[in-house]
DNA sequence: CGATTCTTTGAAAACAGTCAATCTGTGTGG
DNA sequence: CCACACAGATTGACTGTTTTCAAAGAATCG
């Protein structure tokens, strides 16, 4: 289960790992596996520590006072689950933080970081290079968000984060792009019926 | 100029300055002027420095196919203006950054950031509360941009943001808000019909 | 297999965008 | 000081997109 972290870290850092440096991740991290269907974190909760994801999909999301659902955030394998509000602040979250398959994390609290940072050039890159990455994310997602119309939406998701289709459930896909399930099934006939794909078992595959 | 730079990093870190941190801020950093309507960053140039806000407004935003503009950020004093993608990863912006009124900039380039904070810690630990405080600021702005509709989001703006109101013409903010100026002339009449809010000289001011 | 949940489809309503015309305020030059 | 031009904001009528509500049709799980 570690390695998995090793190796991010090594990309992300662009540096290798000494034994040292390995064993202070293994102790820094705690191993946490949740069924299907569990929270990680529950709105009003504090978030205390980041997750990992070395197997499985969660979702981040916040529900609104008419009950709608709204997802901000999918989590897959190699990337960060939390909220980085609640974390950094200790505010109570707005979001819930749900697995959607059963979900081995890797977790670590906000203290452990900062000691270990301290510890490792490594470390401390890949932190700081993680928080970058946060941020271009959601640079982008918010660019989408207020430039594109629906079927823009689900066109760039379907090109650029076609990993997302295959693994949520469609509810969840329409919430995460902004638009209700209904919409989302019109949309996807429309644009399947323009453009060659194929389809089975669940599984979007573009053909061209 | 520096003041306002020494007093923010002092606020963000939480540290007093040394008069030896001061001297170091004071050469990594360079005053920048620009005019009303002069961009600090142009579509497909890298970001090749970020800029603190001194005195001055900016608006940070692309352009879309059908020459439509959609502004990701304002600024205002106190604030950073940069396009992080570019800036982290050297690729030419999508974005533009305009001033929207006279301009006073303290700008900073990458290799000298990466100079000073590790000259002192108090200018580390701003730079990451910076990144995380973008962070968060984003999500919240996604959020929103997902979960409420027009007026909701207008509404949003009024009570957490009025500063934008009172500073940015009505078409920049309609395109912060993902509407269209017509849209936005309607919304407004409509929410100011529902409450008591008093108008004057283009500055809004909500009267309970 | 049956029950439940998810997805699709249809029709009507609500919402936001488009285009064109009017109104308002600002600054300019005569 | 006035008349004018100009840009920004508003309004109206219309179009297009998305939501809502309801019902039917798949897919999934025990």
């Amino acid at each position: 289960m570690l390695d998995a972290l090793f190796l991010y870290i090594e990309q992300k850092s662009a540096q290798d790992l000494s034994e040292q440096e390995k064993s202070i991740v293994a102790k820094a991290f705690t191993l946490k596996k949740l069924r299907k269907r569990q929270y990680f974190l529950q709105q009003g909760d504090v978030c205390g520590c980041l997750g990992f994801i070395v197997k499985g999909a969660t979702r981040m999301y916040s529900v609104d006072s008419r009950g709608n659902e709204h997802v901000l955030q999918f989590g897959v394998e190699q990337l960060w689950v939390g909220d980085d509000e609640s974390y950094n602040m200790l505010y109570p979250s707005k979001y819930n933080i749900e697995t959607v398959e059963e979900t081995w994390l890797l977790t670590i609290g906000y203290e452990k970081i900062q000691e270990i940072i301290g510890l490792s050039p490594a470390i401390a890159a890949t932190f700081r290079a993680m928080q970058i990455q946060a941020t271009i994310t959601l640079s982008k997602r918010l660019h989408r968000a207020i430039s594109l119309n629906a079927e823009e939406r689900f066109d760039d998701l379907l090109h650029n984060e076609p990993v997302f289709l295959a693994r949520f459930p469609q509810t969840m896909i329409a919430s995460y792009l902004g638009i209700k399930p209904e919409t989302l099934s019109r949309i996807k006939s429309n644009v399947l019926r323009k453009k060659p794909v194929g389809y089975k078992g669940g599984t979007l595959s573009i053909s061209a």
